[in-house]
DNA sequence: ATAATTGCAAACATTTTGCGAACGC
DNA sequence: GCGTTCGCAAAATGTTTGCAATTAT
């Protein structure tokens, strides 16, 4: 599955015109690889560790691209920097926990439907939306 | 009868033990006149229009206090950039208008229902959420 | 060949912070 | 008077960009 993506998205670069590069290629493997949201500087720690010598500049240029041509999504969570995520899979929403600020994703379509249904009567077409839901377990004891 | 909302922003400082300076008292008219979401640059400029003089450092520690103490509401909507807004309204959620950059209000209890149901079904219980919905205007000419 | 892409450093944009002076309580 | 808050300038982040060299097609 992971092998797939990295293939997957390689694809989709030569489709859309953009040169398989070294670094991109290595970028796109460690985005592939990657099933969190990690930001710019955690995903060049992680393609430095397999191609040492690519620059963080390479690394936001790329993402760039990359969410231009819409191979992969650019998150903005609560912290202010931007947060990648390897496209292909579906959509979906997150939880986080904030008692480990680990992150799960789920899917509610009767939500997206309503959200289609509150943007119509504004007179909205949606373009694209972002939905955190900051959660804790439920039967645990209280956090601090 | 509604007690200013300055003036009620003014109280709860007191409360909080925070000092109502002039600069703090400035910002909290510019706030409670301020129906939109502003930026600290646009907030700075508009405190500045009020009372020449005070500096941004000066804003962003206010907000930051504010917020701390609940006064106020932080978004970080996905052009990066902190916006403000004063508390004390209900809940909503927010429209981003993507063309014009303007932000709109809304709230819609059924996915407020859906949320808690889809929580509950993870083990979680809700501490917050964000939702904001990103739209173009629908019918009319398109954009770019 | 040639246009896209890279590394590097410098520029940029936004937000925070150290400090001594000024101020509210 | 004492602790908070201020203005200012400098630092800290996070991200983008100009340019000459390199590389994929």
């Amino acid at each position: 599955m992971t092998k797939d993506l990295e293939e997957k998205l390689a694809e989709l670069c030569k489709e859309k015109g953009m040169r398989l590069t070294g670094p991109r290629r290595t970028i796109l493997r460690v985005l592939s690889a990657s099933p969190d949201h990690p930001d710019a500087e955690e995903l060049h720690r992680r393609v430095m560790a397999v191609e040492p010598g690519i620059n963080i500049a390479t690394v936001y240029r790329t993402m760039n691209t990359l969410a231009e041509h819409g191979l992969i999504e650019r998150h903005s969570f609560a912290d202010g920097r931007a947060r990648y995520e390897a496209g292909g899979s579906e959509h979906h929403d997150h939880f986080v926990n904030v008692e480990t600020d680990e992150v799960v994703e789920f899917r509610c379509d009767e939500i997206e439907i309503l959200q289609q249904k509150i943007a119509r009567e504004h007179g909205f077409e949606i373009v694209g939306h972002r939905l955190e839901i900051y959660v804790r377990p439920l039967s645990g004891k209280a956090g601090i």
